[in-house]
DNA sequence: CGCAAAAATTTTAAGTATGAAATTTTAGGC
DNA sequence: GCCTAAAATTTCATACTTAAAATTTTTGCG
């Protein structure tokens, strides 16, 4: 029944290239948009994302930089660059740890949550928009599927 | 029956971040790989890959420098820096239009060939390693999904 | 205690990435 | 046949990204 004969190493290839073209696509699109409207970048915005999540769930002194950066799977170096220009802008403020000088707790100023909350609203549309195509039965099959593969692959380690 | 009740939005919202952290994190295995054992990256990965995919469809000329931005979905300036390194590693070399002096044509080298079938091989393997816990059944519907959703995008436009 | 290994972070060098401006060349209308 | 608009590319400034080396501080063991 199927038009072509490919082997599963094949066809897994094909589904990643196919997802790295819609996954560009969006975050192309979604770095576009906070760009232009909001004068902000992607980076940016996860680590502020980051740091209001962890804001909520404790709202004590924020989150170090190695959080941070296993947080967000990206180096340790990339997040000193990126929180350096977010203190900059006063949306992040540093403060060390009494106990620990080695680390650094970093979280948002209030200029920050605020910026913070009307980007995420805005992005929470705009991902809205650009999976639109997915039905919510779909949705929530694709997150099982992920969800499914993530456990697999933990595991495996 | 669901264990959360959330809005449409909401679940795509969280859709989207599972597929982000997925991709990086094939992506920064893949990435990984070709360093240690190709001393390779992958945007030189990509670039090779779409010239030998062009080299295979059509062994005249190449491909143009704008071709070779909107098929890898980045900024014009950006492949110029990559294909210049490529380049000079003797991957790639530039021929000129004779008919049109304002385009470049850029193709692999045999060198550049040889070298991208080796990482291309070895690269399926890997793709295929890292998405093993989905059954050949799940990469099949997920293609479709994927498909289905890219032609609602494009016809939308 | 003393000191080597580990941990948290920053620094560094090189590569990747963008958007905008600049350059060169071509095409189309008058 | 000019001259402006469009097209293809490069250059530029800035930001992001990584891996590796360096720095500072803590921990744990003999």
């Amino acid at each position: 029944m199927s038009r072509t004969e490919l082997t599963p190493s094949k066809q897994r290839l094909r589904l990643w290239l196919k997802l790295l073209r819609l996954t560009r696509g969006v975050e192309a699109d979604l770095r576009e948009r906070l760009r232009v409207e909001y004068g902000a970048t992607l980076p940016r915005f996860d680590v502020m994302a980051a740091l209001f999540r962890a804001d909520e769930a404790r709202a004590d002194h924020g989150l170090t930089m190695t959080e941070l950066s296993r947080a967000l799977m990206v180096s340790n170096g990339n997040v000193t660059g990126i929180i350096e220009r977010l203190v900059e802008d006063g949306f992040v403020q540093r403060r060390p740890d009494e106990t620990d000088r080695r680390t650094t707790f970093v979280q948002l100023t209030e200029a920050g949550k605020t910026a913070f909350q009307g980007m995420a609203q805005a992005h929470e549309g705009w991902v809205n928009d650009l999976l639109s195509p997915l039905a919510p039965a779909e949705v929530d099959h694709l997150i099982e599927v992920l969800d499914a593969h993530r456990a697999a692959r933990t595991s495996s380690e």
